[in-house]
DNA sequence: GTCGGAAATTTCAAGCTTGAAATTGTTTTA
DNA sequence: TAAAACAATTTCAAGCTTGAAATTTCCGAC
């Protein structure tokens, strides 16, 4: 196997291992604090960026999620009146999503303690890091 | 909100999003290729680092997932004779996890083939930021 | 020595996630 | 226009994942 490719491996070996203890951090932070899961807070979101509304499959490609996936969390989001469905009158095959005013209401509650939670998570990291961080997973992710 | 925390909240948004862009292909290329999951993929890769075997908890600690998620997982291994118990001498409470010699032979397969598929994967990107990716993730582990 | 707390693992219920199949609807094309 | 191809969503079964509770075992204080 190539030099290149055994680089590449370490680099994603650690990439998964930030991004893992990451990921469970903020997940307890939303469980503990807030009562919520990160599925949850991240189709609300999506949501809240796309205020006027996204199809199902819009939001499963944005959340890189199976457009299954995306059904049952919308799901229960709807059941708790946070989330509403819209049939789409140009092609019935279509649906909207949007946040519920409650929806809405409750993420822009969630979203402070969350930004704030990324910024302990991340805290220790200098901003030359951060910088170079951002700048070349922006290049990695224009593909 | 401050803006080193409106900083780090957009790094870790990019982040987040290049490592499930991967993860996704892999899981894709493992069962495509290989009719395995992840899951059972990163279980191999850490019984095949320790080889002569580790303990349920270390296991878990290794992967960052809960005891329980390790128990199942290494249940379907073990079923499919990838995998052994061997309860503790020393600790009746402490089970050790290994490979056999199927599951390292299985694995030695899976591993090339996994190997050349992140190094396609992250093929795109030049050197100088892998090395400077891989530094500063290192920074960030070691926490 | 035994009792109480701590540790290792498993079990459990609930929710998450996937990919494939089914359903319904639209568009292309013969 | 009828048929076939394609598209959006949901349903489904299977596996993944979590956190909490239960079980068994160990260990230290008394």
């Amino acid at each position: 196997m190539s030099e290149g490719s055994k680089r590449r491996l370490k680099m994603w070996i650690r990439l998964l291992g930030v991004t893992r203890a990451a990921e469970s951090h903020l997940r307890e932070h939303l469980r503990v604090k807030h009562g919520t899961t990160l599925p949850r807070f991240d189709v609300m979101a999506a949501l809240w960026r796309r205020r006027d509304g996204v199809t199902m499959s819009e939001l499963s490609r944005m959340l890189l999620v199976s457009n299954g996936n995306a059904t049952t969390v919308v799901d229960r989001l709807e059941a708790d009146g946070f989330v509403r469905r819209t049939p789409s009158e140009a092609d019935r095959r279509t649906v909207f999503v949007a946040l519920t005013p409650e929806g809405l209401a409750a993420f822009e509650g969630l979203a402070a303690g969350h930004e704030a939670e990324v910024g302990k998570v991340f805290g220790g990291v200098p901003e030359a890091d951060l910088e170079a961080m951002t700048e070349i997973l922006k290049r990695m992710g224009a593909r």
